[in-house]
DNA sequence: AGCAGAACATACTCGCGGGTATGTCGTCAA
DNA sequence: TTGACGACATACCCGCGAGTATGTTCTGCT
């Protein structure tokens, strides 16, 4: 009897479940969910399906992992800058937003992969417990969505940013980070510390009051 | 003898490959490229694969046919709008935000699937007409991105800007743009004026200096 | 030593979906 | 009026890829 979801479990013993979570990742990344073969992610592990679904019982299983685990360390690196209410909101949000664009940019497999989880059309006729693994997602989305909403709150109660309805104007704050693993693709020189400050800089003046 | 891209001729005589082009972008919108079927595509129109492919020749072709005409489209709106040099870089910004976000809106179909273009994996074993295609996709979305780089630059140099390397600046004002149709879905209350205006003034006071 | 189970590999099945080959119906020009 | 061609529908082929069934090897435990 194997687990049908990795997340469970820890230890040695699943280290081999972790091989195939971050080759699925690697290669969801690059073709989406439905233009990757189970084969393709063997492949990448250099050894046959067999391996893959010793440990998984589908590959839509696979990518629910995936997408769950990148959202669980968004949150874990979210929670602490959130809650630094010590910071004025600005700063925090530049924390905040600092954090997702690096993230975007050195988590490259993973987490552009839940980034790009707009293909959950599996949710459509799968099993019970896909669909509840997808809303468990789903919800961690939001959740992740909200501590940015409540930056931006505690900005308009201090006058610092625009009188904005927090939810909506996480949308483009989340959008004009996000959007980097569409274009950035790892280089040599390519100065992943610039491009996050002057994203952070970008999204919290995007919300400062009109000069 | 039928062509194989549409957009060479036009007339009375192409309403019909029109009408295939219209329900693709439709399906292509909600599902992506790889997961689209040809028969969910002529379920939507009422019909049958033949009547698709007597307009057609492969799937990817119609794919780039989506979007070729949505760049188009969205090329012919930012040319006015770039060519008001009477109008201060902020108030064009502006202008060309506001009518990106509608268009994300409004055109739902088309400017979605050619920002989801990302799944261009068919680049790769395609025809060379394909690849032509596709490369004149790049290039015409190159272009467009040009046009807000080159307002930037204007606003940088008028000192409205902060100084940021304009093709960079781009990404992320396009990111919080593109990003609407990963969230936005049409609904009879949805003030789209207010969304649209608000992104704009979010994109633009992004770049102003920090006070 | 020997056995149980983990950790895979091999070799299949089988349905879905892209593409094709061919038929059928209407229309319009000569 | 007929015949050519456009505009589809029907019926098919065929490969790819998800999932399964069944080995085989290794490892740890007793």
């Amino acid at each position: 009897m194997v687990m049908q979801s990795g997340l469970g479990r820890r230890g040695p013993a699943e280290a081999g479940r972790m091989e195939v979570l971050n080759a699925a990742a690697t290669v969801f990344m690059e073709r989406g969910f439905t233009a990757t073969s189970v084969d393709d992610i063997a492949e990448v592990l250099g050894s046959t399906k067999g391996r893959i679904y010793h440990y998984y019982r589908s590959k839509a299983d696979i990518f629910l992992d995936v997408l769950t685990l990148a959202m669980l360390d968004l949150l874990e690196r979210i929670r602490p800058i959130a809650e630094q209410r010590d910071l004025p909101p600005d700063a925090r949000l530049h924390a905040a937003a600092r954090m997702h664009a690096t993230v975007m940019m050195t988590q490259s497999a993973r987490s552009r992969v839940a980034v790009q989880g707009t293909e959950m059309h599996l949710m459509q006729e799968a099993g019970a417990k896909q669909r509840r693994a997808l809303q468990a997602f789903v919800d961690m989305r939001d959740e992740y969505e909200q501590y940015f909403a409540d930056i931006v709150a505690d900005g308009t109660r201090a006058g610092l940013f625009r009188d904005v309805a927090p939810r909506l104007a996480a949308k483009p704050i989340l959008g004009a980070l996000n959007w980097i693993n569409m274009w950035y693709r790892p280089r040599p020189g390519s100065d992943i510390e610039n491009i996050a400050e002057e994203f952070a800089t970008f999204v919290v003046n995007g919300l400062r009051p009109t000069g």
